[in-house]
DNA sequence: GGTGGATATGTTATAACATATCAATAGTGG
DNA sequence: CCACTATTGATATGTTATAACATATCCACC
């Protein structure tokens, strides 16, 4: 599986906006966290923290423990899989199953309350540079896919979609 | 992940309708290789009908090892791997990306042309007992996941959905 | 300001999934 | 038969994820 370079948030100087979307993304977090009850510890933040420093390219837990190190020399494998357990129960995270990597949730999408239940994503993920984008799940499309599973007696959840294919990048280059 | 006890086809005896649609899957698989050059070897039929045997089962890679070293005890890994590249590079066989296990394609859906383009399957996973079933992906459907990811830059090709959820059984049984 | 339960983290080891490499062998066409 | 290519055998390794158990921290209560 080929990926892109990570970026590394102690070194690279993210531009200004990007740091401060970080941060408000973190901040976001703690209060979310601190909502449900749940402990938004100095290790998850930082684990959150080098997954939004990527700008929407996802990262395996292994890139992300490389990081981690960086901060935190002692990181084990389960350091950063508990971290990424506890992000996405609290839906901070999303792993991508196509890629085994992990992406934040980007959160465009709650907004407001949904009326048509739970948080579905909807990831499209270039095959080319890596890049993954998490849009709404259309209700229409939602319903459909309900629907059509319903017809043949199954039940179907909230799962992230994974769609692969070019980004508007690549596609432009590609020809 | 948990999942389901495995079929031994060298052992269980299978109910003649299994078995002749096992044989007519066989019999298929070759004709298909013959036609597109490929090599229907022992090996790689070995595998396949493992794979058949297990009724809407998807097996991992080790678990189809275990049963494959029944008849062939110098297996490893890579004549397993090899033999489902090959498997899943002529459509015959399709890996579960959630679950890291492979299935035998069903083809229901390849009876005759498809106007809309290639092979586009959709699968119905129940999480409690495991049944996979694999089902044509609706062209509506197809059209409005093609057309909405267009509408964010991306161009997506035709990888396996994969829609979890209970089964009509285990929806029976849950309540 | 202890005590105890719950939650989180540290540490080591291992399970589970997948591929690289190179030598040996078997089919294929001249 | 020979050279060529695809396939298989065999060994080792890479990659992703969790088990198991010890320790630390937080927090409510006495
Ligand atoms: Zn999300
Ligand atoms: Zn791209
Ligand atoms: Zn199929
Ligand atoms: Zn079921």
């Amino acid at each position: 599986m080929s990926r892109a370079p990570v970026t590394d948030p102690g070194q690279a100087p993210l531009s200004d906006s990007a740091a401060s979307d970080t941060e408000r993304a973190l901040a976001h977090a703690a209060e979310h966290c601190e909502a449900h009850g749940a402990r938004f510890t100095a290790a998850r933040r930082r684990v959150l923290a080098i997954l939004l420093a990527q700008q929407g390219q996802p990262l395996t837990a292994y890139q992300l423990l490389d990081l981690l190190r960086e901060q935190q020399p002692g990181a084990q494998p389960p350091t950063v899989y508990r971290a990424l357990d506890f992000l996405m129960r609290n839906e901070l995270v999303h792993r991508i199953e196509s890629t085994n990597s992990y992406l934040p949730c980007n959160h465009q999408h709650c907004g407001h309350h949904h009326p048509e239940g739970e948080h579905w994503p909807q990831f499209l993920l270039c095959d080319r540079c890596g890049e993954t984008r998490e849009v709404p799940l259309d209700n229409a499309l939602r319903q459909a896919l309900t629907r059509q599973a319903r017809d043949y007696g199954f039940e179907v959840g909230a799962r992230p979609l994974e769609l692969h294919g070019l980004c508007p990048g690549c596609r432009a280059e590609h020809e």
